[in-house]
DNA sequence: TATGAATGAGAATTCATTCAT
DNA sequence: GATGAATGAATTCTCATTCAT
């Protein structure tokens, strides 16, 4: 029954899939609803039980994908470039860009990890993995070249994640609300702060 | 202040509020049913509305509490400091072990955020503005002091809020899978490379 | 949860266990719609589930009480005979007639056995077992009193429910169409058939 | 006879019947599900259409064929002995090995009459009506020889059918479920003994 | 004939909220 | 203040059936 139906390629599935993916990101698991997603995708209702047998499978698929489309680039961004220095700001830059264009992913990573992450599908969890092992060798590579002072990699994997997440989703409430003491930057001024601080707080004075 | 029949203090007014504190961070609010509650506080599901009103004001009073709660602390903490250098750690290591002790707050903001944050109380909202304003001017007089980089306070707030929400509530996660390559770090270990990078990379190089 | 709320003693209650008994029979389980049943009552839906949980909980309630009630009735007119003769002849009259009164019954067993009898609540089969054991002492008594021929109690039990349940499920279809060439008895007639049959086959010719 | 193109003979259609006879049997008409056949038949849901049009004429292939096989042979048998005790005795016995052998039939049996009957086929219905007729002929021509007790035949019809259906299709239960005090029956024994009950109670005393 | 993909009309169950006592 | 009992509006999922290829 449960056959990973993986002509998941159709139309009606791509229709689907990308509508569910806004859909989850904007009004979470709970939040979104069958019959309003049936409609949106102008499919039938059955239709998306045909091709993902449940909500929960559904939502999987979502998480899934969009985890896998932002830590690819970020992986491959940061393989294009050699000094290890610029290996960690390509890793922050590339990750804060494209989960940009997809701020349906920070939205989502942060919804689960509110529900305690137990339910968040294993392949999900793995892509996270996957930017925490690239960073850990970049860290220890800058340690071995006396570079950067040592430092435990998963605090600042959550740092980059934490803090690139949470200014990307929470970017419509401020914009919501002006609070004109404090001025709102820029996607790419807040990336600089973030990765200029990163590098300054690793980076050995020279 | 004027004694208005604050009702909300009878026993079964915080046996409700205890409970539903707990139930909102662990299953968000459209995962917490007013039966259950009901029922884990013990009294009878009418009882709710009665003290409540409804379930969003119940979830309003949850949260602006909790906010509340680790929103003073750290400001107070960060007072009785008198280094521009040392608020700033205190401002991290506060919040974080206050967050830590109450970790339904990160569970209840990070879903507030993933969920646009448009739902969410003002006076909530307000809080976290008082950590932002403190920042701005620690920032300030760490510029004026020639001792900081001028930097933008947002996205340093950004990192910090971020990085410990991130960190405490995704614990649950790390601790039922366990990833042999990298250790998971204690809080304070994670706090203190947090607090130690950013520091570092507010710090002028002496 | 499942808390067997035995406060089924309420008018609503005693309404919705009344319907959901004639339309289990008429339909069968997967017949019955609880929309109709509602509507039937005169109760809401969600007043259904109030009281009895879900559809399999409320079937169970229904299958166990008719059961209980024609159980009870035929143990306690056999007990009221003395002869063994007498005793085996009022089983017979008396299953037929409660069950006649309650024709749910010999529906519902009828399609539960078909079912393999599986999911037929523990309770209503015991009270079925009442009957088998009640007969198997008759027979023991009469074979022991040399008045009939020692018979497999079960083989009498079968014929006696099967007959009776059979002839009483099937009286709608027979209504429905006319066999001209052959005449459908009365109640009274066939189980004095079915009686006069099983008594004779059983007696040591005098 | 007029070779319409019975297309129900090819390999295809003779699976989907074959399945749907267990089926129906086991899960009921309503608990049968067209998804489940076509998987379990191992063809495609459309294929079940384009032979059968739809579940209500497939459920009426699959009764009608059962109930005239079983019918067939009974009737057959009884035609091969002569003397009259003889043909009612093999009629009970040949009815209960080839029901034994299609324990679908008692199954769909039981649950039709349950459901009232009314959806049942005719051409089905009229294959237990040849039974009923052959059996009153029997006890007709028995009271002639005046070695039968005049006896209404629809009586003795469902004893016979009713003790038989309830027999086999109570079985899989009885094996689940061991009443140590009372011993389960052989076919044979259950069968001789139904068998023995009926002609003593019919035969006059020699 | 066979098959993947629709589709419409349900059907069970849930849940916040209210009401009468 | 507390409680058992409603209740209406959703919401997820199912299933027989059809369609296009």
């Amino acid at each position: 029954m449960k056959q990973t139906k993986d002509r998941n390629v159709s139309k009606t599935a791509l229709l689907i899939l990308s509508h569910a993916n806004s859909m989850f990101a904007e009004f979470g698991y709970d939040g979104t609803i069958m019959d309003d997603l049936a409609q949106r995708a102008g499919v039938n209702k059955a239709s998306i039980y045909y091709h993902f047998t449940d909500k929960k499978y559904l939502y999987e698929q979502c998480l899934t994908k969009q985890f896998k489309l932002v830590v690819d680039y970020t992986i491959g961004e940061v393989e294009r470039v050699q000094a290890t220095k610029d290996k960690l700001n390509q890793l922050i830059v590339s990750f804060a860009h494209k989960a940009d264009e997809n701020p349906q992913m920070p939205s989502i990573l942060m919804r689960e990890l509110a529900n305690g992450g137990m339910n968040m599908p294993v392949n999900a969890r793995k892509q996270l993995q996957r930017i925490l092992f690239q960073l850990q060798e970049i860290l220890e590579r800058g340690a071995s070249e006396d570079i950067f002072h040592p430092m435990d990699a998963f605090s600042v994997h959550i740092m980059i994640i934490g803090s690139i997440c949470f200014f990307i989703s929470s970017r419509p409430m401020r914009l919501a609300i002006d609070t004109p003491e404090v001025v709102d930057p820029s996607l790419d001024e807040a990336i600089n702060g973030v990765a200029e601080i990163i590098l300054n707080g690793l980076l050995k004075s020279k």
